[in-house]
Parts: structure tokens; C-alpha cells; sequence
RNA sequence: GGUCCCAUCGUCUAGCGGUUAGGACACCGGCCUCUCAAGCCGGUAGCACGGGUUCGAUUCCCGUUGGGACCGCCA
């Protein structure tokens, strides 16, 4: 069997955006599945929308995802030479025709058609012109007038388009330059591709690029058009369904297998399995187990597949992963006590940024109190309990957690109070809001001194008892 | 408007003529518990509709409806 040769051909006129995350992971599996080869190509003949900065992005996407090609980067705009070579032969065999209207004239017959109600099609004006005029001119493909034409497509099976349904599309425009439907089959055949594995968009244009590849005498690839990616309002993915840029979820605290499992399972399942590391994903992956809808882009399952990843890395992994989202006073902590911030968070934070918000307490110097934490729990009675506390956490003979947690199981016992009204306090206190990890493990990694500050401080945030009757006012205020 | 594509829980999907229609996210309960997570247990929720074909359709065919993409001298 034939080698098996991909690529992903972007045009660098935009950021690399979830679609095109897909679509490149997807032809990079399918190329490794099959020992295959796979090729990166950058389309830029429209030099005026592309920029050195998109190339720079998507360069740096692939990058990040862990998706390596084989051989590129090519650039279209350096193979001009070989699309003016086949143009002449189009031209020589009478395929393609010299085509003089204007823009103005061509948009002027498009709003006639349009008020008509016709089709917006080329009227073919230029068709069997055979002068040939000192005048701009651009280069049209001759597309059949009659018949039809047909190729079956690896995930939708046979699709057949009628040729008079098509027009006859601009191959060279005025400045010289190839369009897309030409160059790309151009390039896709002197590379060799055997399969264009791209956007559902595209079946539109692969009945004229069949067209052009048999006009110039060459057998078309296998096509593979994948299933677009649709935003919550279920229109194409564009900027404005959020941070769309891939790169983007790098800075959000993503990490890039997780990324690319999730594009993965986006049109592709393999049974029930929902985890796949890179190396399971190129043994699995088939084109035939692709679907042909679209799918929705759901962020909540990506953080959520996002958590599983983290949650599998080791603590040092993690803190290595963290460390450019951390507080730099957390370089300040011991290594062990970094650990155990890894340890603890692991469950809890979904992602690196999550991790930096959810741990920022434990590296600052003062407390954020919440104020409607500080209401709910700094109620007065707990003033005696504080006071206590500070006593015997001053008097324990070695800072462990355990010894730590021993303290509080006695008072609460002596009190007869539950372990939540001392534990919800003393939390607020440390960490200055009501949801945290398990409080004698961030006494532990706070470190004693730190734990006996934040609770003394505490206790001027903590009002005095009200007078009451019965005691006739003999605590607090005189 | 024309052409083309698509159609299983809210979402991602498994299913490939006979299943109590499975899993995952989310959601809702319960257990655990110093709060929140994590973990474990359980639950709500789906084959768009109408015709065929067949002993039997979620599954095959046709139509309807709905959704989407494309219709540039953009890719």
C-alpha cells in the first residue's frame, strides 16, 4: 500500500482557532496511525490579509498541542512559478480562458441577478471571447457545461454535484496570483497527498478542484471533510464565541494534552473510552469512526477533562506546571511545603489559574477577609474560643497536623461544640473565606508563627458581646 | 434564493434490524465530612415528524420539518 500523506493547510489571516486546532490533529493522527507522512503548508497567496504574526500563532499553537510535522513549512507564495506553469497548460489546451469584465461590471450583473431573483453565478461573458485586449484580464476555469461529477468522500460517502450548478471560478487573479480552489490542488498534487482531510465547509469547492484535477490530468485524492465545530449558539466557531485563539487556553491555565483530547472526542468516539493520551489516540483513530455532524464546543467538559490531567500529574509535576501562574512569594515556601500545596489543590483546582486563585492565600502576608464571611462566623462568642485556641496551638510540642488537629478535637470536646462552629471561624481567619482545603493541613503548610498571626489578628475583626440582661453588661464596652 | 451537508439525553457520543437505548460532561439526591473539592452510590433526561421495506425499525429507503455550511479576483 501507497504511503499515506496529509497536511494542514492554513492560511495565516487569523489566529489558530479550535476548528483548525481539529482539523490539523485530526490529519496528523490519521498520518501517524498509518506510519504515514504529514505535511504543514502555509496558503498565503492572498498577501494582503496575510501576516508573519497568524503564522507566528498557528506555528506556536501546533507547537504547544504537541501536533509535529513531518516536512514544511511550505509557503505558497514561493511556489508561484509552478501554478503559472500549469495555468499555461490549462490556457494552451483551451481548459481556461482569459476573462476581461472588471469587478464593477461582474458586481453590477451580481445586483441584476440578485433583483431578479436569478442565480449570482458568471454569465461565462468572456467564455469564447477570442481576441485578446491590452487590458487587465484574470484567468477563468472552463467548468463543463453539462454532466455531473462525483467522488465519495471517506466520512459522508458519495456526494455528486451538477457541473451546470457551477461557474466558472477565477483560477489567476489580475496581480498574477493563484486562488485558493487552484493552488491547492496544485500543491496537494506535487506534494503528493493522498488524502485532504479538512472542514466540512470545503465540500462546496471540492466538485471544482476535481474538476481542475482532471482537466489537468491528475487523479484526485481521498477526501475526508470532518464535521464543523459550532459555538453554544450552533453557528460556526468565530471570535466572537470567547478565546477562540487556542494559545489562549495556554494563558488560561489549560494544559495541552487535555486540550487535545477534547478536540479528539469532538467528532470521534472510540466506545466509552474517554481518556486518551496522545500515543492511544494514534493507535485508535480512524477516519471511519468520525461523525458527520457538527458539534457543539462545550467548555465545561474541556475544564473538566482539564482537572483529570492535572489530578494525574505528580506534586512536582504540578508545581513545575504552576509555577509560572503562582504568586512569586511562593518560591519563598520550603519545597516540601510546596508539595503539600500541590497535593492538597490537586483535587480542587480545575486549572492553573484556578490553582493560583484558590492557593493565593497561603503566600501573601495579609488576609483578604471576605466581609460577609467575617459577619457570618466572627461572632462573638468565638472570642473565648480564639483565645483558647491561640493558648494551646502556642503549647504544641511538635507542628503536625496531627498534633494540630488534636487541639481542636479536644476543645471541641471539653465544649461540647461542634467541630464545624470552631473549624468555620479559624478558616476565615487563615484563609479569609468559607471554602477552603482541610484547615489543620494549611495550618501545617502556613507554618506556626503564620497560623497564631492570622488568628490574633482575627480576633480585633471579631465584635465584643453585646451587654445582656443577665449578665448586665459587665463584658465588653463600659 | 440556489447548491451541498447534517439529525440518539441540554452537550459530547456508543449503537451498525431484535438492547430495560450504554458511557461521559452538566444537573439533582445520598454517603464521607471542619467548609469546598476529590471519591463512592443513586437519579432526572434522548432516538424530530410522516410514510414505506421487514415477522420486527433508533438502525435501511423516501418525504417533511429543523439546523448548518458554501455561493468573492478569501481560504
Amino acid at each position: 500500500m501507497e504511503k499515506i500523506v496529509t497536511r494542514f493547510a492554513p492560511s495565516p489571516t487569523g489566529t489558530l482557532h479550535l476548528g483548525g486546532a481539529r482539523t490539523a490533529l485530526f490529519n496528523f493522527l490519521f498520518s501517524r496511525h498509518h506510519q504515514g507522512k504529514f505535511i504543514l503548508r502555509i496558503e498565503d497567496t492572498d498577501r494582503t490579509r496575510s501576516t508573519d504574526e497568524y503564522i507566528q500563532d498557528i506555528l506556536e499553537a501546533l507547537t504547544w498541542l504537541g501536533i509535529q510535522w513531518d516536512e514544511g513549512l511550505y509557503y505558497q507564495s514561493q511556489r508561484m512559478e509552478l501554478y503559472h506553469q500549469n495555468v499555461e497548460r490549462l490556457l494552451s489546451e483551451g481548459k481556461a480562458y482569459r476573462c476581461y469584465c472588471t469587478t464593477e461590471e461582474l458586481e453590477a450583473r451580481r445586483q441584476i441577478a440578485l433583483e431578479r431573483k436569478e442565480n449570482t453565478r458568471y454569465d461565462g461573458h468572456c467564455r469564447d471571447r477570442q481576441d485578446r485586449p491590452d487590458l487587465p484580464y484574470v484567468v477563468r476555469f472552463r467548468t463543463p457545461q453539462s454532466g455531473s461529477i462525483s467522488f465519495t468522500d471517506l466520512i459522508h460517502g458519495p456526494i455528486t454535484f451538477v457541473n451546470s450548478e457551477l461557474d466558472d471560478l477565477v483560477i489567476i487573479r489580475a496581480d498574477k496570483t493563484p486562488t485558493y480552489n487552484f493552488s491547492v490542488v496544485i500543491d496537494d498534487v506535487d506534494m503528493g497527498i493522498t488524502h485532504v482531510i479538512r472542514g466540512d465547509d470545503h465540500i462546496n469547492n471540492t466538485p471544482r478542484q476535481v474538476l481542475i484535477y482532471q482537466a489537468l490530468g491528475f487523479s484526485p485524492p481521498l477526501f475526508a471533510h470532518l464535521p464543523m465545530i459550532h459555538g453554544a449558539d450552533r453557528t460556526k466557531l468565530s471570535k466572537r464565541h470567547g478565546a477562540t485563539a487556542v494559545i489562549e487556553y495556554r494563558k488560561d491555565g489549560y494544559l495541552p494534552q487535555a486540550m487535545v483530547n477534547y478536540l479528539a472526542r469532538l467528532g470521534w468516539g472510540f466506545g466509552d473510552q474517554e481518556i486518551f493520551s496522545p500515543d492511544d489516540l494514534i493507535g485508535k483513530f480512524d477516519l471511519k469512526d468520525v461523525s458527520k455532524s457538527a458539534a457543539i464546543f462545550n467548555p465545561e467538559k474541556l475544564v473538566w477533562l482539564n482537572h483529570q490531567y492535572l489530578m494525574k500529574e505528580s506534586n512536582e509535576g504540578l508545581i513545575e506546571l504552576a509555577r509560572p501562574f503562582l504568586d512569586p512569594a511562593a518560591g519563598k515556601l520550603p519545597g516540601e511545603s510546596l508539595l503539600k500545596v500541590a497535593e492538597i489543590f490537586k483535587p480542587r483546582a480545575r486549572t492553573l489559574v484556578e490553582f493560583n486563585e484558590q492557593s493565593r492565600f497561603l503566600f501573601l502576608d495579609t488576609v483578604e477577609t471576605d466581609p460577609e464571611a467575617a459577619q457570618k462566623f466572627f461572632t462573638p462568642d468565638v472570642k473565648n474560643l480564639f483565645y483558647e485556641l491561640i493558648r494551646k496551638l502556642k503549647e504544641v510540642p511538635a507542628w503536625k497536623e496531627k498534633e494540630i488537629e488534636d487541639v481542636f478535637r479536644n476543645i471541641v470536646q471539653a465544649r461540647g461544640i461542634k467541630m464545624a462552629k470552631i473549624a468555620q471561624a479559624v478558616r476565615v481567619a487563615l484563609t479569609g473565606k468559607t471554602v477552603s482545603p482541610g484547615l489543620f493541613e494549611i495550618m501545617g503548610i502556613l507554618g506556626q508563627g503564620k497560623t497564631l498571626q492570622r488568628i490574633e489578628s482575627a480576633l480585633d475583626k471579631i465584635p465584643s458581646a453585646p451587654p445582656s440582661p443577665s449578665e448586665g453588661g459587665a463584658l465588653g464596652r463600659g
